[in-house]
DNA sequence: TGTACATCAGTGAACGCGCGTTCACTGATGTAC
DNA sequence: TGTACATCAGTGAACGCGCGTTCACTGATGTAC
């Protein structure tokens, strides 16, 4: 009985791997492609394995979805905890890691976009992403905007949370500009709306831009 | 030949009344559901016509989606527009205004947020929602944030655009709250960054909220 | 050690459905002479 | 005024495709005796 528990056990991680590798497969492809473009077949090609077979792991496309926006938050908890940690625990380097974070992964912004706008649907979906939210709120509050304009305000967190998504929202995909100028920009605007939450002023060296 | 070009100018008016009815039916129904479920028969269902019909009037169902996006342009211009005339032009009034609109019309958030995300596949969709961006660039360019804290530069009126669509964005579909309360909270998200945005301040009624 | 059986990952093919779109056609209205 | 023709809105049915998912099956590995 007990070798026989501790085979089982082992299956039980490779049944977990393979569950990862399902997941890093989609991923992979959501970085490149519109979600709603890949299917179970992309996934399963990629991953290397029948679409079939994908269904022996999760019960749904949806679920794979999930999957992966929960990977996403374990993703960024980690980066911020280190960040957190190593001392650099100020508003703007928190916001700052989170906007780099949702920069170099489309396929965050587009499942929050996704799940922001359609995500109503699926009650598990909506579920994931309301914990990504209640994350970042949490960590504000956290970190508690010490010298901030409207410290201790629940309404001043969440006025910060929506405007640095939005910075990333409103420019990430903005057209006429290659990937590096847009980078620039969206940081930019971020350090701005730092600034101007825990100061109420714009530094110098961020206004009068031409552009 | 005279009234020739009369009877043609009227059949041409026909014809745009035909479009304009199958765009109202489009856009009620995109208020009441995700714009990705309905489709041609639905729309047609709605505008009392068979769905080969409307193949008259639009080349595809993406050119629909454009021209709702387009109603929604003229809607918001005529609106602030005549704000503006009204001599309600500070900027918080307008900024007020347009999150108001956003509010009301479901078909446009999911619209942005559409196009926002995969918008970069249909060139001329993604034209319109870029001139709604430029519109309310230009138009928080025109009001210029007099008295703002950042007055002039452009750097400022991204962010302030941003931080504003942000708002919506996040706070819209915030679950476990009925409407009403949505739209207060959202409403006093968007007094605050107006505040904060033109004066660097928070004032007193807008803090320590319990929420 | 050998044999019968259970478990389970994985597959190729197909199901069933919904969708955007097209086709061949009808019927009404206007036009030319 | 009547007749042949052109124009065009509109329709029911079907096309063709892609998708998520299921099915019947195979083959490998582990288990019991």
């Amino acid at each position: 009985m007990g070798s026989n528990s501790t085979f089982q056990k082992l299956r039980q991680n490779e049944r977990q791997t393979r569950r990862r590798l399902i997941v890093d497969a989609a991923m992979a492809l959501f970085e490149k492609q519109v979600i709603s473009s890949i299917g179970m077949r992309d996934i399963a090609e990629k991953a290397g394995i029948s679409p079939a077979a994908i269904y022996r792991y999760f019960p749904s496309r949806d679920e794979i979805l999930v999957e992966a926006m929960s990977r996403h938050i374990h993703m960024i908890e980690a980066r911020l905890e280190a960040r957190l940690e190593a001392g650099k625990a100020s508003l703007e380097e928190l916001a700052l890691a989170s906007v780099e974070y949702l920069m170099e992964h489309d396929s965050l912004f587009q499942l929050m976009g996704h799940f922001m706008i359609t995500g109503s649907i699926n009650p598990k979906a909506l579920e994931k992403f309301n914990s990504v939210q209640r994350y970042f709120l949490n960590l504000l509050d956290r970190v508690n905007l010490r010298a901030g304009v409207g410290a201790g305000s629940r309404l001043f967190t969440h006025a910060f949370y929506a405007s640095i998504l939005g910075v990333v929202m409103a420019f990430r995909n903005y057209p006429g500009r290659d990937k590096k100028e847009i980078e620039k920009h969206v940081y930019r605007l971020a350090s701005l709306v730092c600034s101007l939450f825990s100061t109420g002023k714009v530094p110098p060296n961020l206004t009068n831009q031409e552009n």
